[in-house]
DNA sequence: GATGAATGAGCCTTCATTCAT
DNA sequence: AATGAATGAAGGCTCATTCAT
């Protein structure tokens, strides 16, 4: 009794090897040669699995989207949490867990992975955004909307605010990590980085 | 009387032609064939004029990112202007410029391209960072100083206020178009995210 | 069960229209197009058994020197059963065995690669001299060596009589057929050849 | 007033150009843009004085072969002088000349080239022989009929007894040096491998 | 299900040759 | 006569995909 279907430990294992040639060469640099020996299995059962090499980089690009989308169940809690902590903290604690994803070498490779076949797979790119920045986006002006309900925070726009801090965040990372292939920054810097955010959110929004 | 350097006109063509196929393709994905065919010259043409499929490709980058420069030039003048004009509407400008060059589809292009190049030419894409980004990061850190030391703004670091103005402005169309392959921010969304990236901005380190 | 090792079939196949197309062409002017059309597999499938067209070519020649060297073990043999036989009928047959290796349109086809590849070559050209010229003349000086101990033989310099005695059988031919192009000598000729041969030798080197 | 007859400076410029590379490459592996850059002048200029890559690779082996031709009026003359000298001494030299011919660098390439050519211009590897080789002996056999005329040898095949003498001499050479890339014999070698070769042919043709 | 040998289309690159100047 | 830019046909090699075992 076998199963190909997504919970196969065979498909993990070729999953998790074409993760590791994809995301160091790109789309079409990986070769499904070099996955199946990453994946220690032979070229022809990468077939048994996946229709094509599209086919699993479609599949690799869905897992990714599903564990994102899974770890941001637990910002959702942290969210619900935070209505009644200081904001303060909360939002420094956003912030760091943030930036500290964004300098991760894989997230940076994914992102350039992604971004690198956004022209050939539109819609993947789209499922990947969707499950991360998108939702989470989605998720912090849904909180800040609540919060200025509260009266805690006096926003006129959450979606742009929202925008606002994920993007002081992420950016300064992103653009200079993944684009600019320097080096990430460290824990002190992140730090600076992400009490910056919040002091600067907190300025425009912040009661008073 | 022909010249097979920087300035004749086939080798313009050629970086026309390349720049139609790997803004679209990616370098891996970009095939020489093709961009002959894109830049209606042979193949062997090609080899005439670039030595490598790896140096037409920089030869693209380097050539955006002189390109990049030069636009950055009058980024100097304005600045070097706006010392005593009013500073919000300066960066009013500022902020709307910026998103409007983050939403053409030959900067999408771009910077899809380079990002997914990254990891095999990591020096291109640090020179594109250098010419662009970053190089507008440095020019608006200074001028925040500047505007510190003449009491207009108050801000303890103004690398991170510089990041901050940017990221708002950036982030939001990259993340959104770059990776989500979302419709480019029309004219009203530009005009509000920038707006709001003053506000947010003045509020922080604003005088006062 | 399949091997892709030295005794796999197909790779035979491969070597064979290899050696076809390579002794007729040359190393630089055969095609691996051509080679596998010849050995009728796909091009693909040449890749699966030599890394390399410099590869393949080297395995020919490795081949053809371990036929050789197999080949020269039953000169061995003779020459060791030869030493209580009369000399002169022994001279006769090797001088004729010679002569009809070196007419052999294969043989000769053989030279002229080895020779045309000797400059990018040295190490392959080197190899198959050892294997054939190299290995034979040292074997015939070692032979001559015995005979003088056993005063059947006049010699000081076996090393010098037994480069003559092949000289004057190989060059004769070597020279006119494989550079000059002309008809291979017909038995006749390789008679008479053989027996001046034979008969110049005793007369420098036979007994009284 | 110019030309392009065989008596142009141009033309003979194109030539040293192309027998460094033909002969350093082989026919195949020279290309006209190497053999251009070599001779200093253009590729197109190549055309002008060669119809092809054939052509011109014909032009240097006929060219060779009328040097060669020249050389060996010498031999003529010596041939005719050492009529009424010793036999062994001249003998001796000629030998000499033979070998020391045989080792030079320029020669053991020519003969790699053409021999390496042979297949696919049997009629060019034709000419280099007759003007070479062919002539050689065949003016050696002459002159031996003259001596065996003259009562100075005895020798029922001029024609048997000249390739001996040839051989012993050119074979031992090119088998190791052209064939087998060892190095070059030096004089001492020459000299004892003459020696013997003019020994070993008086011992069999020599008076009495 | 799993394998890996085999395929052939396609890629980057080279090169003999042509032609306008 | 001389140039060198331009061409397009191969050439060596890779790789996604298939299929018999």
């Amino acid at each position: 009794m076998s199963e190909s279907g997504p919970e196969s430990a065979k498909r993990k294992q070729i999953l998790d090897g074409a993760r590791r040639v994809f995301l160091s060469a790109g789309f079409a640099a990986a070769s499904m040669g070099e996955i199946a020996r990453e994946a220690k299995v032979s070229k022809g059962t990468l077939y048994v699995y996946f229709d094509s090499k599209e086919a699993l980089f479609g599949a690799l690009i869905v897992e990714a989207k599903r564990e994102t989308s899974e770890r941001l169940l637990s910002l959702d809690t942290e969210l619900r949490e935070a209505r009644d902590s200081d904001i303060a903290p909360f939002l420094t604690m956003l912030a760091t867990g943030l930036m500290e994803k964004f300098r991760m070498p894989n997230h940076v490779s994914m992102v350039r992975m992604v971004m690198g076949a956004a022209d050939r797979f539109p819609g993947l790119a789209r499922q990947f955004y969707d499950a991360g920045a998108g939702y989470g986006h989605a998720r912090l002006a849904a909180w800040i909307t609540e919060q200025v309900a509260a009266g805690r925070l006096v926003a006129e726009d959450a979606d742009i605010a929202a925008w606002q801090f994920i993007s002081m965040c992420c950016h300064p990372v992103s653009a200079r990590v993944a684009l600019g292939t320097l080096p990430p920054p460290d824990d002190e810097r992140i730090r600076r980085t992400a009490e910056a955010a919040v002091s600067t959110f907190l300025a425009a929004y912040g009661p008073r």
